[in-house]
DNA sequence: CCGCATCCCGCGGGATACTG
DNA sequence: CAGTATCCCGCGGGATGCGG
């Protein structure tokens, strides 16, 4: 099992750019957390506009119109005024959610590992190896 | 279980801003499928240049520091002539890559449904929602 | 309250050319 | 072969203002 067969990769590796075009979506930059937000429930627009911090209510319509459009959410209009919206994951989006959990916990859990990776590498680029010893 | 509470988000959600952090290494546009080739075991500069359809070789550089800075990956430099560099997962890296392989597999497995639903909503957007039924 | 349109800026990232 | 530096363009996405 060396790597120099022409043919490492196996299976998704084939469709790899039509698998891109989903994998845009998720990366975008607020897909993920609108998704994982709706795992709780239906939630109108306004309280993914709050739940999710940072997030404007240009890309929240912008990502909610996406997500809509690729089947994983609906999006129900009450015409009552006030005006009222609720988006809710269809059954395609709950399966998402649960591969994109996988994800957020992975990050979630090796936060420290990844943050020591990063400040012994910026440590390694600018700095001298042993900062203790340099000072003696 | 309403949506009606403040704190629908458990575990992770109390640190988005640093999962973010990591998820938008994932989320760039070439990591994933570096981290998903190096499964297969170490393979060098060019390899992974040639293996990765449409990637650049500056591109290829700046993904691969990243993910060498976060402890993802290793980089072993052979100093001799002609030169020869190889990329390896470490073993963070290859959690990482089981969990963007979820990711990948659930995009690939439902490719269909997505398309589908991408073709029903343009549809819907500017055409008659039943073209056959408009023709008759 | 919901959310679209417009303007505008920063940066991701492609093309190209050069070094060790 | 592996990597760097420069230029440049497109677009993601923030701010603001209006319409239903």
């Amino acid at each position: 099992m060396t790597a120099t067969d022409g043919e490492t990769a196996p299976g998704y590796a084939s469709s790899t750019c039509r698998v891109r075009a989903v994998l845009d979506r998720v990366g975008d930059k607020w897909s993920i957390y609108v998704v994982d937000r709706l795992g709780g429930g239906q939630l109108r627009f306004s309280e993914l506009l709050r739940g999710i911090d940072g997030i404007t209510a240009r890309m929240l319509t912008v990502t909610l119109r996406g997500l809509e459009r690729d089947g994983i959410l609906t999006r129900t209009v009450h015409a009552a005024v006030p005006p009222r919206v609720d988006y809710a994951l269809t059954p395609l989006g709950e399966t998402l959610r649960e591969a994109i959990g996988q994800l957020v916990s992975w990050a979630d859990s090796h936060l420290p590992e990844i943050e020591e990776a990063r400040a012994a590498y910026d440590g390694r680029a600018d700095e001298p190896a042993c900062p203790e010893a340099a000072a003696g």
